[in-house]
DNA sequence: TTGATAGATTTAGTTAACTAAACGATCGAC
DNA sequence: GTCGATCGTTTAGTTAACTAAATCTATCAA
């Protein structure tokens, strides 16, 4: 399943749905519009939009359909980072880590599990 | 000056004039041909419509245009990686780090250099 | 049974990227 | 001078995301 390029809001749609498992349309609707204001039909061809590609599918439930996720969520990230290293680092993921850690705020935290990886990495 | 979004092609035109610094569009578009084939009037096109968002300008050489950028490429690289952070990785950059490390493969010298940035970080 | 409600579906309009043909102007060669 | 090559410009068509109104459909309450 190559994990297909997500818009915007339909990015916003599967984040509903990988953190709940299964939603309502109406759930969805209300969950975003928590965050920013969307019409319950646009969030609806979204869904239908979202089902052809294939990221998602639906069960009848009595009169309304629960969606869920077909894609993975750590699928889609990898497929996103790669995106963007492909097209915008020449293909180099160190580079992107390279910049993150130079322009971009890091928690403490982070910092010592990123440590723990490259030391790892290191010992070989 | 925002930098704005861009589409695919866009940004190989970008990254001809980043590289070369101004260009012609007959020689961003032989740049492009070398790699996938487009049509110079599909670069020509292209070229106005980033003219119009501000991203590039031109100067007149005899009956020809040499165009250059007028957004750095530091500039791009970092909005972009912001909004990979911002919609997949949960305004998180250690998260995107670490998937890096976890998914990407990474050079030796680019772990070495990440070693480094981690350690002078880790040392307030 | 009828009417409000809450589903799903259809239709339709906008914007942006991409594509490239078609057109018009100008310069250089002959 | 004119003809062909090379510019830039205009026009136009496709696709995808987004938006949401309009419409159809079924259920439940009165």
């Amino acid at each position: 399943m190559a994990p297909t390029k997500l818009g915007r809001v339909q990015l916003l749609i599967m984040q509903v749905l990988w953190d709940k498992g299964r939603a309502t349309a109406r759930e969805i609707t209300e969950s975003i519009n928590a965050c920013e204001p969307i019409a319950h039909s646009t969030v609806q061809t979204l869904l239908r939009g979202l089902e052809e590609k294939g990221s998602i599918s639906h069960e009848a439930q009595g009169r309304t359909f629960v969606f869920f996720p077909l894609v993975a969520e750590d699928k889609f990230k990898r497929s996103a980072a790669r995106e963007l290293v492909e097209r915008v680092f020449g293909g180099n993921a160190g580079m992107l880590v390279a910049h993150l850690l130079k322009n971009e705020k890091v928690s403490r935290e982070e910092v010592d599990e990123i440590r723990k990886l490259i030391n790892r990495r290191g010992k070989k």
